[in-house]
DNA sequence: GCTATGA
DNA sequence: TCATAGCAACGCAGG
DNA sequence: CCTGCG
C-alpha cells in the first residue's frame, strides 16, 4: 500500500498530513487521526492559553508506547504561515520557538506527532518575567492521588494567606499542578524564590506528607514531592488540555477545589472525554487566566526584596 | 515525521 | 539511492 | 569535582 499524504484545508490555512491510520496510543486504539480531531474540537479552549508562549513539544511519531523526542527548534519544512518567535539562548544558540495561535497549527503539530505541548511561563512580550508561578505536585510510588489533593489544599492555604489564589489542573499522570496567575512584574530568579519559600512553609506544616527534596533516593516513596524548581526560564509544564503520551490517553485538566475535595478520579479525564466535559463546563482556566495579580506584597511578606530585582538572603 | 548527511 | 542521525538543556543540590 | 534530577 503506497503511503498517502493528503492535502486538507484547515481554517483557511493549507498543509499536509500523513498516516492518518497510524496509532499513537496503543492499547486504546487512538489515531493520528483521532489525535488531529480532538487538537481541533478544543483548539478554542487550548489556543487563548498558547497564544504568545514559545512551545517545547515532545513528539512521538511511532506511537505513546516508543520512544520520542524533544523539539524546541521549528524544524526545516515548517509550513511557512506557522508563527515562530527567535530566541537566543545563554549560550549564544538560535532556536525559533513555535508559537501556536490558530488552529491550522495544531493540526500541524498533530500532524508532527508532538502529543505533548509545554508553553512557557512567560509570554515572547516579556520573556524574562512569568506571568504564572507553577507547583508540581508528584506522589511519590507509595504515595496516592488523594495525598496530593492534601498537598494541593495546603498550597492553597498559604496562597490564601498571601492573598493569591492558586488553580489547580490534572497533570495527565499522577499528579497535580498548582498555577497562581500573576502580573510579569519580576523576573525568573524573584519568582523562583518566592516558589522555594513558599513550598518550604508547605513542607514545614506537614513534614511526613511533603517534601522538597531533588533527590529521588532520599524523598519517602509516601510522600508527596512538591517541585517549585519549574519556575524558571524555559521551563515548562504540559499545557492545560493537553494530552500525555500515556495509557488511557489522559490530558491535563483543569478542576475546580470542589471536585479534588470530592475525590474527582483524575483518570476520567482523557482525550475521548476531555471535549464533552470542555462543552458542560467551559474553559475553567479562563478564570486562572483573568485573575492575575501582583507578587510583590506575598514576597514582602515572606521577606524577599523584591526592589533589588533579585532575592536577598534571609534575614535570620 | 521529516530533513540533512554521508556512503 | 539509501540508511541513519538528529531533533533540549542546565542549574542546582547531594555526595 | 561528578551525577541525578526535572
Amino acid at each position: 500500500m503506497a503511503e498517502e499524504r493528503l492535502r486538507v484545508q484547515v481554517a483557511g490555512r493549507e498543509l499536509e498530513v500523513s498516516h492518518l491510520d497510524r496509532v499513537l496510543w496503543p492499547g486504546d486504539g487512538l489515531t493520528k487521526a483521532d489525535f488531529i480531531g480532538y487538537l481541533l474540537q478544543v483548539a478554542p479552549y487550548l489556543l487563548p492559553h498558547l497564544r504568545d508562549r514559545p512551545l517545547v513539544c515532545t513528539r512521538y511519531p511511532d506511537g505513546a508506547g516508543a520512544p520520542g523526542f524533544y523539539q524546541k527548534d521549528a524544524p526545516a519544512g515548517t509550513p511557512p504561515w506557522v508563527r515562530t518567535w527567535p530566541h537566543r539562548t545563554r549560550e549564544g544558540r538560535r532556536i525559533r520557538f513555535i508559537l501556536a495561535d490558530e488552529p491550522a497549527t495544531l493540526a500541524w503539530l498533530g500532524q508532527q506527532a508532538a502529543i505533548e505541548i509545554h508553553p512557557w511561563l512567560s509570554t515572547i512580550h516579556h520573556p524574562h518575567r512569568p506571568d504564572w508561578v507553577v507547583f508540581d505536585l508528584d506522589p511519590g510510588p507509595r504515595a496516592t492521588f488523594a495525598m496530593a489533593v492534601e498537598v494541593a489544599l495546603l498550597v492553597r492555604q498559604v496562597l490564601a494567606a498571601l492573598e493569591l489564589e492558586g488553580y489547580p489542573k490534572t497533570s495527565g499522570a499522577t499528579g497535580l499542578h498548582v498555577f497562581v496567575p500573576i502580573l510579569p512584574e519580576h523576573p525568573y530568579p524573584v519568582v523562583t524564590e518566592f516558589a522555594r519559600r513558599l513550598a518550604g512553609v508547605v513542607e514545614r506544616l506537614r513534614p511526613a506528607l511533603v517534601t522538597t527534596v531533588r533527590a529521588v533516593a532520599q524523598r519517602p516513596p509516601s510522600s508527596v514531592y512538591l517541585d517549585f524548581l519549574q519556575n524558571g526560564l524555559g521551563k515548562t509544564l504540559v499545557t492545560v488540555y493537553g494530552p500525555r503520551p500515556r495509557p488511557g490517553a489522559p490530558v491535563s485538566m483543569p478542576v475546580t477545589w470542589d471536585e479534588l475535595e470530592r475525590g474527582v478520579d483524575p483518570g476520567t479525564f482523557t482525550l475521548r472525554t476531555a471535549p464533552a466535559r470542555l462543552q458542560q463546563v467551559g474553559d475553567l482556566w479562563a478564570l486562572a487566566e483573568a485573575g492575575r495579580r501582583s507578587l510583590t506584597p506575598a514576597c514582602r511578606r515572606l521577606g524577599l526584596d523584591v526592589a533589588a530585582g533579585r532575592p536577598l538572603p534571609s534575614p535570620v
